[in-house]
RNA sequence: UGGCCCGUGGUGUAAUCGGUAACACGACUGACUCUGGAUCAGUUAUUCGGGGUUCGAGUCCCUGCGGGCCAGCCA
């Protein structure tokens, strides 16, 4: 699949797309003959909880890197603290991975497989006088460490002999020594106006159960210890990053060139913000854990998992993450920008169907009553080869609550009382009567139809305003369908006023349940006309939207849809004004 | 009263290294339409401010302003 690089939604010519900032080093690199020309990058997960859309745009950089320049890109976990890690998220990041395409066949590594070489790093770093242990806790270390306008002061430890360093060293390793009593440090600048430059720490002690290598350690290595020698040792040569590290890399290649070891590239890159949305691990795991979501893969979570239920596309999501484009601007994208890209892909593919979401019964009155017609209906009106299907028209039908209006608007173009409108596929029908309940609420429509517009034309080329979804009623299959919306209802969730949680702009209706949804009975056999890499069934209810059966569907004796995403709407808008 | 990074229409990203500021989304018109969808045509709007170098600056230099990141034994 080579499409993503080709000037994506551009001016329809084949002219590659102009490169962004990552692939012009890439290719500046290339033409120097650094690295022999080669490209392998890495997407580098800490498993302490599930992906994000954030992650989908640096899986989406990282993999397409290497695609675009015959190279290879691993997914390599990140798992040096395992206070923090589980393996129920190495599972979800996998699954993940692999759904939005990606081969990850020998592509799988894990930091945790390199800490003995790790360690016999450190002893030579030790050695060479580049590395002490120091005895300080953690309370003092931030005293000796300064402020970002005042030097820090030299550890009373870090001018200890290299023997001693190396027998201490070999007894933090042992278990001698209780969680938090010493560390491992670098020996570089405590006046450096760069902080992680001010002698970081290697390896603190921990005595925890890793996910994987259970007790053989106790002391683990530190993000920016590890990072680098991750890296050199898979051979990576561009390794790409958040700009929230830029400041880290002056210690990246310290520690590389301290080695004298193989030395890959870091690059930063401004990560993904939308509007609307939480991004932070710390905040989605909030979300979960306070119930404000019925778990990781809730359909509003920017989880990859919730976008899957949710039905969005790997195809959508990648399209998306090319065209918003790298750079090393903090930019927020605007949801309708995701949407755009899920409805392109969906517009395509996706099988029309009529559901009623909100029924409103409707009786022609001069229609027989035993009497069904069996109409034919266009499956996909952008792909002639999904076909047609019949669906099947009676004397009573569902039309949708919105469709009818008592007291129409100017540019209202549905139902309304003496108004003729089409049934799609089917009859002009016009509204005759609304029977309304001693309450005053409408509970039927009493119409008529036209039986020479058979088929949805009228031989006197007599014209209609507006087409409506319908459902035959004796026909009709129950379903659950499930409405979300945004899950914040202001634009920067993560702005708050003085003394207001984030959670307090929870959209509250983010979900809405329709439980009397009727579908047309051959919904299935449509459905069906699409294939999807994932095995979700995905249709269009016409004049909806797009909606994903939900795995629910197996345990509520009815189909349960998930709307993806609505339909563009103008009449909404003129409607609002 | 530290250091590093970044400022291009409403939004996001380009402008191949100094040579006519473009593409997409949005918004707004109109055409078409058996989905108020899709499609098609069109309109709108851009280089943070001030200096400087140059025939010529979004691009280079100086300066101001604005924003982001950094004081975990997190990543």
């Amino acid at each position: 699949m080579t499409s993503e690089s080709h000037n994506p939604g551009g001016d329809g010519s084949d002219a590659p797309r102009r490169l962004n900032f990552v692939e012009q080093i890439i290719e500046d690199d290339r033409k120097a003959g650094k690295w022999d020309g080669r490209v392998c990058t890495r997407f580098p997960p800490e498993p302490n909880g599930y992906l994000h859309i954030g992650h989908a745009k640096s899986i989406h950089l990282n993999f397409g890197l290497a695609q675009r320049y015959g190279g290879t890109c691993y997914l390599r976990f990140d798992d040096t603290n395992p206070i923090k890690e589980e393996q129920e998220y190495i599972d979800s990041i996998i699954a993940d991975v692999q759904w939005l395409g990606y081969d990850l066949t020998d592509r799988i590594f894990y930091a945790s497989d390199y800490f003995q070489q790790m360690y016999d790093w450190a002893v030579q770093l030790v050695k060479a006088g580049k590395a002490y242990v120091c005895d300080l806790n953690a309370e003092e270390v931030r005293e000796y460490r300064g402020t970002l306008t005042e030097a820090g002061k030299n550890s009373p430890y870090r001018d200890r002999g290299v023997e001693e360093n190396l027998d201490l060293l070999d007894r933090m390793r042992k278990g001698e020594f209780p969680d938090g009593s010493r560390t491992l440090r670098a020996k570089i600048d405590m006046t450096s106006p760069n902080m992680n430059l001010r002698d970081p720490a290697m390896y603190r002690i921990l005595h925890a159960k890793h996910p994987r290598t259970g007790d053989a350690w106790c002391i683990y290595p530190m993000y920016d210890w590890a990072h680098g020698l991750e890296d050199s040792i898979e051979r990576i040569t561009h390794s790409i990053c958040t700009l929230e590290f830029e400041n880290h890399r002056p210690l990246y290649d310290w520690f590389l060139d301290a080695l004298g070891i193989y030395h890959p590239r870091q690059i930063e890159f401004a990560k993904l913000l939308l509007n609307y949305t939480v991004m932070s691990k710390r905040k989605l795991i909030e979300l979960v854990r306070g119930g404000h979501v019925r778990g990781w893969d809730d359909p509003r979570m920017a989880t990859i998992s919730g976008l899957r239920r949710r039905g969005v596309t790997p195809v959508a999501l990648k399209t998306f993450c090319s065209e918003i484009g790298v750079a090393k601007f903090n930019s927020t994208i605007d949801l309708g920008r995701l949407e755009y890209s899920i409805r392109e892909d969906l517009n395509l593919r996706a099988p029309r169907v009529m559901a009623v979401l909100n029924p409103l019964k409707v009786v022609i009155t001069n229609y027989p009553e035993d009497q069904v017609d069996e109409l034919d209906a266009v499956n996909n009106p952008e792909d002639a080869s999904a076909g047609t299907r019949k669906v099947p028209f009676s004397r009573e039908l569902y039309i949708e609550r919105d469709d009818f209006m008592e007291d129409p608007p100017r540019k209202f173009f549905r139902l309304g009382p003496g108004r003729e409108v089409r049934m799609r596929y089917a009859y002009f029908v016009t509204c005759q009567e609304a029977v309304k309940d001693a309450a005053g609420n409408i509970v039927e429509l009493r119409c008529t139809y036209d039986p020479a517009t058979r088929g949805g034309d009228s031989p006197d080329g007599r014209k209609v305003k507006g087409t409506l979804h319908w459902v035959s009623a004796k026909h009709a299959v129950d379903a659950e369908v499930r409405l979300y919306d945004r899950l914040f209802s202001v634009e920067n969730p993560n702005k708050v006023e003085e003394g207001q949680a984030w959670t307090d702009h929870i959209n509250p209706d983010s979900l809405k349940v329709l439980e009397n949804a009727k579908l047309e009975p051959n919904w299935r056999e449509a459905a069906d006309k699409a294939t999807w890499s994932d095995d979700t069934a995905r249709v269009q209810f016409e004049r909806t939207g797009y909606f994903a059966l939900d795995a629910d569907t197996e345990t509520a004796g009815k189909p349960v849809f998930n709307r993806t995403v609505t339909l563009k709407d103008t009449w909404a808008k003129i409607a609002g004004k």
